[in-house]
RNA sequence: CGCGGGGUGGAGCAGCCUGGUAGCUCAUUAGGCUCAUAACCUAAAGGUCGAGAGUUCAAAUCUCUCCCCCGCAA
């Protein structure tokens, strides 16, 4: 089949990389615009516009893509297929409709379940065991069209975001691929999506990764996997920005009671005690502001951590 | 020129403001103690103080330039 791939994050690679092997026609690679981003506002492309330079795919980088210039580009491509994954942008209804056959998007979690930007990150915070990837094509609504396959992937308790991003993506290439041939060989059957079983999962913003040490040790968990890498879970500790990118679900102790949430119950090599509103975790993995990621055991050398300081507000 | 913090033995930090012998915790090595130990005691090794230039009798410390790391922001 003619396609036309839209995808602008990490999570989009491994299905791009699965069509540039497969026997379909890559007609052109549609991406965000390169944009000045990072510590000093360098400008930088897509790894999206990276991988399809670096195997001569013709690229695209509309400023508005839903805008009639932009229209009249794809419509021009004369493609059979739209294959949208992690581009960054609604596309409007006369986009949809240009592609012989649809335009279908690779969704990570099971629709109708977390809809919208972030369904890894909510389906770690939230604390789910299942999560999974969704084909399904495009409608006016966001992640709201007619469902064609879906597949579980299970959450290990280990996961974090990145991780599991990682395992998700790298699933979703030879299920696309099996997707396209449904299609092309016209079995492909889209199913509507239950009104009623609808969550949400939008775009993390910074203040969604602030700890707050009241709730449960395993809420404070599940938001420091699911955080990974943006925004991470933070808290503070001396007046700095502190954030955690590792911790432990402790089982609960006598000397958990006592302590307010936020407060340090040990500190050793083995990792930062800190009580929550119940139970407490242990931090394994930490990095303040203005030093480098480092393991809590490193921490701890050069921070005189002691028992009853608050990794709290301040 | 977006704003800010930082670079000091292998790891994490103090020292800088107010220039004058390189300091702390951990790790490492050797010895000791111990039934034994990742514990404890003693000792040792290990550093171009990110790089370069400048000021000075003298620079980790003051000035300038550059490199690298991190936080904010987007």
């Amino acid at each position: 089949m003619d396609i036309v791939f839209f995808g602008s994050s990490q999570f989009a690679v491994p299905s791009l990389k699965a069509l540039l092997a497969s026997t379909h026609s890559l007609r052109c690679v549609v991406t965000q615009p390169d944009r000045r981003k990072g510590r000093h506002l360098f400008c930088s492309p897509t790894i999206v516009k990276s991988t399809a330079v670096a195997h001569n795919i013709k690229v695209f980088q509309p400023d508005q893509v839903n805008s009639g210039a932009s229209v009249n580009f794809l419509k021009d491509l004369h493609a059979g297929l739209f294959v949208v994954v992690s581009y960054g942008n609604l596309l409007s209804e006369d986009i949809l409709a240009i592609p012989v056959h649809a335009a279908i998007n690779i969704h990570a979690s099971l629709l109708p379940a977390y809809r919208g930007a972030a369904p890894i990150n909510w389906a770690l915070i939230r604390g789910e065991n299942v999560t999974g990837i969704t084909i399904f094509k495009l409608a006016k609504e966001m992640d709201a069209g007619p469902i064609l396959a879906k597949r579980e992937v299970a959450i290990d308790a280990d996961d974090d975001a990145s991780i599991l991003e990682n395992r998700l993506a790298d699933a979703s290439a030879p299920f696309l691929l099996s997707a396209l041939d449904s299609i092309e060989s016209g079995k492909a059957a889209f199913f509507p999506q239950d009104a009623r079983m609808v969550t949400l999962a939008p775009k993390l913003k910074k203040i969604d990764g602030l700890i707050e040490w009241q709730k449960p040790a395993e809420q404070i968990h599940n938001l420091v996997r699911g955080c990974i890498p943006w925004p991470s879970a933070f808290t503070y500790y001396k007046g700095k920005l502190l954030k955690l990118y590792k911790t432990a679900v402790l089982p609960f102790t006598a000397s958990h009671a006592k302590a307010l949430p936020g407060e340090v119950v040990a500190a050793s090599k083995a990792g930062i005690e800190i009580a929550c509103g119940s139970g407490a975790i242990m931090i394994l993995e930490l990095q303040i502001e203005g030093k480098r990621r480092m393991t809590a055991e490193e921490f701890i050398i050069g921070h005189k951590v002691c028992i009853g300081e608050t990794f709290y507000k301040k």
